[in-house]
RNA sequence: GUAGUCGUAGCUCAGUUGGUUAGAGCAUCAGAUUGUGAUUCUGAGGGUCGAGGGUUCGAGCCCCUUCGAUUACCCCA
């Protein structure tokens, strides 16, 4: 047996970790909660059906698709060497593969929300948080097993959604000390819109790529990329007019200044006009704290989201980039055949914003709440008496350990120091005796003498 | 999937143009010290140099393959 290891791109988690993610995630959960979600787990896996083809070619590439049981037994094995040599030329064959490790909670969601419409209250409001699995190729903030935090509102068309999922975002970020987050919103409309009045409807996906890279790459390469994609002189002195607000005047344009710019522009496109009022609703009823500005290269989730996009991103001095994205998607379990149930989601993503955090140094000290107090072990008789008295502690919800085994002093505070215990309780021979124990506070070095009968009321007080 | 950088003790890293038995600091363990530690002293353990193959009299060092980490592209949280 080689070495062990665990697969690329995923992780243990350490007691610590496991204390500061945990932070993170009950600070997303208590918000949605506060705003009347709830919650919903679905599978690891789902039905590979389920999922191919809703995340485009990419997504149909990065998915995990699990090899199907039996694929070796005699009887199905000329079944299966078929199948393989489907899934060699590209195709995916149910004979080899019928379920994958499910690639977002969105998709799920739908299918969920498909498959229970009858007996659902509408508006419902869900959250879920659990990992998901894409084969990328790891790097800073990316990993192949991530967790998604995600809130979805469906079964309504009302933009108040859109302004209470971006006040989500902002609560959650200005609760975990994320002063410097930034919300990026747009419409799919704006964009269909801008492909429209270029003339090239069905180029929007790779228009809408292109310009999502103006930040990256600079307007230059930006309209290099479009030329390659077919598009004449014209077109992108059109596109280019569109992206000035953004590549000349960042900052600088206010989200009124932009939407009135976005007017003029699209004076004659009803689907822009659209998309502006979208914007301007959010715009105007959001919360003048919330950090949201109108960002017209924003593209995300081009296979199914119809209206407003979000996209949060990470204080721009850690260069992470996005640390959760959402948008509306007016007709998503139409892809199940329930058609008519819009909806809009938002996704944080824990990982990235673990990553933010650590490097930012914004966790606060009181997260690592492991064990408080540590009872010395004095020898038999002693430990057994302590345990007695452990256990009152324990049940006063005062969380303690007896040392392990009578040895040195010197050992037992050793072990306390490395697990960040505050309080080491002694109790020997003379303190049964005389019924009080020693208490040292292990940060301060000072000492007290507490009688039995108070000792939990003195772990309260401190 | 493509490309660059890296891989030596538990951790952080030295290691000369290829040359005896691969080193340091920290950490660990034992002792000084079985009722008051975390600073001091003494000692000890710990490595198939990521893995596999090749060149060479000789490889931690050079070559190939492979795995992992990391960064960038693509895409994304």
């Amino acid at each position: 047996m080689a070495k062990p290891s665990i697969p690329q791109g995923t992780r243990d988690f350490s007691a610590d970790v496991v204390r500061k993610r945990n932070y993170i995630f009950s600070t997303i959960k208590t918000v949605f909660e506060l705003y009347g979600f709830e919650p919903l787990e679905t599978p690891a896996m789902e039905n590979l059906e389920t999922l191919m083809g809703k995340y485009g070619e990419e997504g149909d590439k990065l998915m995990y698709k699990i090899l199907n049981n039996g694929i070796s037994n005699p009887k199905n094995i000329e079944k299966s060497k078929a199948g393989f040599e489907k899934v060699l030329e590209g195709k995916s064959s149910s004979d080899l593969t019928e379920r994958a490790l499910k690639y977002d909670l969105t998709i799920p969601f739908a299918r969920y929300v498909a498959m229970n419409h009858g007996r659902l209250t509408f508006p419902y409001r869900r959250y879920q948080v659990q990992p998901v699995w894409r084969g990328d190729n790891p790097q800073k903030g990316r990993y192949r097993e991530f967790t998604q935090c995600d809130a979805d509102v469906v079964g309504s068309y009302s933009l108040i959604n859109e302004v209470e999922l971006a006040s989500i975002y902002h609560e959650v970020f200005t609760k975990l000390n994320l002063t410097g987050y930034e919300i990026k919103v747009n419409s799919r409309k704006i964009l269909t819109a801008l492909a429209e009045v270029v003339g090239e409807e069905n180029k929007v996906v790779a228009i809408t790529t292109a310009i999502d890279k103006l930040d990256k790459i600079g307007i230059e390469r930006v309209k290099e990329e479009l030329k390659e994609k077919g598009l004449t002189g014209e077109q992108l002195e059109l596109i280019e007019a569109y992206l000035t607000m953004n590549h000349e005047a960042t900052g600088t344009l206010s989200n009124a200044g932009k939407l009135k710019f976005l007017k003029t522009f699209f004076e004659k496109s009803a689907t822009g006009q659209a998309g502006i009022k979208e914007l301007e609703f959010l715009i105007c009823h959001i919360a003048a704290d919330v950090n949201i500005s109108i960002d017209v290269t924003l593209a995300r989730g081009l296979n199914y989201y119809t209206g407003i996009i979000f996209e949060a991103k990470a204080p721009a001095e850690v260069k992470m980039g996005s640390i959760g994205g959402g948008g509306r998607y007016d007709d998503l379990t139409g892809l199940f055949d329930v058609p008519g149930i819009p909806g809009v989601g938002i996704s944080f993503g824990v990982d990235r914003i673990y990553d933010v955090m650590t490097e930012l140094n914004l966790f606060p000290e009181n997260v690592q709440n492991g064990t408080r107090v540590l009872f010395f072990n004095m020898g038999e008789a002693e430990s057994q008496f302590a345990f007695g008295i452990m256990q009152q502690l324990r049940s006063e919800g005062i969380s303690s350990e007896l040392y392990h085994e009578f040895s040195k002093i010197n050992k037992q505070f050793n072990y306390a120091e490395k697990k960040q215990i505050a309080f080491a309780v002694i109790i020997g021979s003379k303190e049964i005796e005389q019924k009080y124990c020693l208490v040292k506070d292990l940060k301060t070095g000072l000492q007290e003498v507490v009688v039995f009968d108070t000792l939990a009321a003195f772990f309260k007080n401190k």
